[in-house]
DNA sequence: CTGATTAGC
DNA sequence: GCTAATCAG
């Protein structure tokens, strides 16, 4: 065997392990992989976001988080979408998961069988139906908070729809959502899931030119109110949670935007 | 859209 | 335990 053929039969064996590598691999332990930092996302997603409070952020195709074991549940789900992410093609709704690539362990979902609450996604489903994969992707229990049913289906499910509003309008918008974690919190289940007294969403708008941000903080009730009297500053949550939102925004511009409580440039008809 | 619950295998 | 059908805000 030549020099040559030895060279290109070596180059084949380590491409093979790459590729087959990833191929064996299920979805869970791909996600394993990228929150361990080994393997990189190259979209835009992974520029905006937040700082991690607990140092678990776990990546799965549709969305990324961060997981509060003492709270058994995310701090934050941020996700993308993009106006392209828009479908009204209709999925069977599946079970809820426990998210094996938390490595302390997810909540069980029956945590929140007869507990009252709803399992009240944080990345909706409704945000990821261009696929049957990505749309059951989000019933993992990762991604769900306790939510009162009154609550879920009303004032959060029209911000939720706001925000599908705003990725067409402005062709995409980057979305974290999560509930405010404190301490001395209500409990559910065995696994003492909180409860929620108040929910946050933040949206940042880069792609029609200028760099916007809005956020909305809301109590953990049902209300009549219309959605921008639930806007704050994104500096208002950041010292509710302790969480650094946009730490990879250029400095001047971050403070700027998040000090301001201001909703102009989000259409609200 | 957001969800839960019941009946049946 | 899982699935389909049904119901509710």
């Amino acid at each position: 065997m030549n020099k040559h053929t030895l060279y290109t039969i070596s180059a084949l064996i380590i491409i093979l392990g790459v590729y087959g590598y990833d191929y064996f691999l299920n979805e869970n332990e791909k996600a394993e992989i990228v929150s361990e930092g080994t393997s990189i996302k190259k979209d835009t997603n992974e520029y905006f976001l937040p700082t991690s409070t607990t140092n678990q952020v776990i990546h799965h195709n549709g969305y990324s988080l961060s997981y509060s074991e003492p709270h058994e549940q995310a701090e934050w789900v941020a996700y993308e979408l993009k106006k392209s992410h828009l479908s009204n093609t209709n999925h069977k709704r599946p079970y809820f998961e426990i998210d094996n690539t938390v490595k302390t362990g997810a909540a069980n979902w029956r945590n929140y069988r007869n507990s009252g609450y709803d399992r009240g996604h944080l990345c909706p489903a409704g945000d990821r139906r261009y696929n049957k994969s990505a749309h059951d992707e989000t019933f993992l229990t990762s991604n769900i908070s306790p939510q009162k049913h009154d609550f879920n289906s009303g004032i959060w499910n029209k911000l939720e729809q706001k925000v599908r509003y705003w990725a067409s309008k402005y062709d995409g918008v980057f979305v974290i959502t999560g509930g405010i974690l404190t301490k001395n919190m209500k409990t559910i289940g065995d696994e003492a899931v909180s409860v929620p007294n108040q929910f946050y969403k933040i949206l940042i708008d880069n792609n029609t030119g200028k760099t916007k941000m809005i956020a909305f903080l809301m109590p953990h009730k049902e209300s009549n109110k219309p959605l921008y009297r639930f806007v704050v500053s994104v500096d208002t949550i950041e010292k509710l949670t302790g969480i650094d939102f946009f730490p990879e925004l250029d400095d001047v511009i971050e403070n700027k935007l998040e000090a301001s409580s201001s909703y102009k440039g989000w259409s609200f008809d």
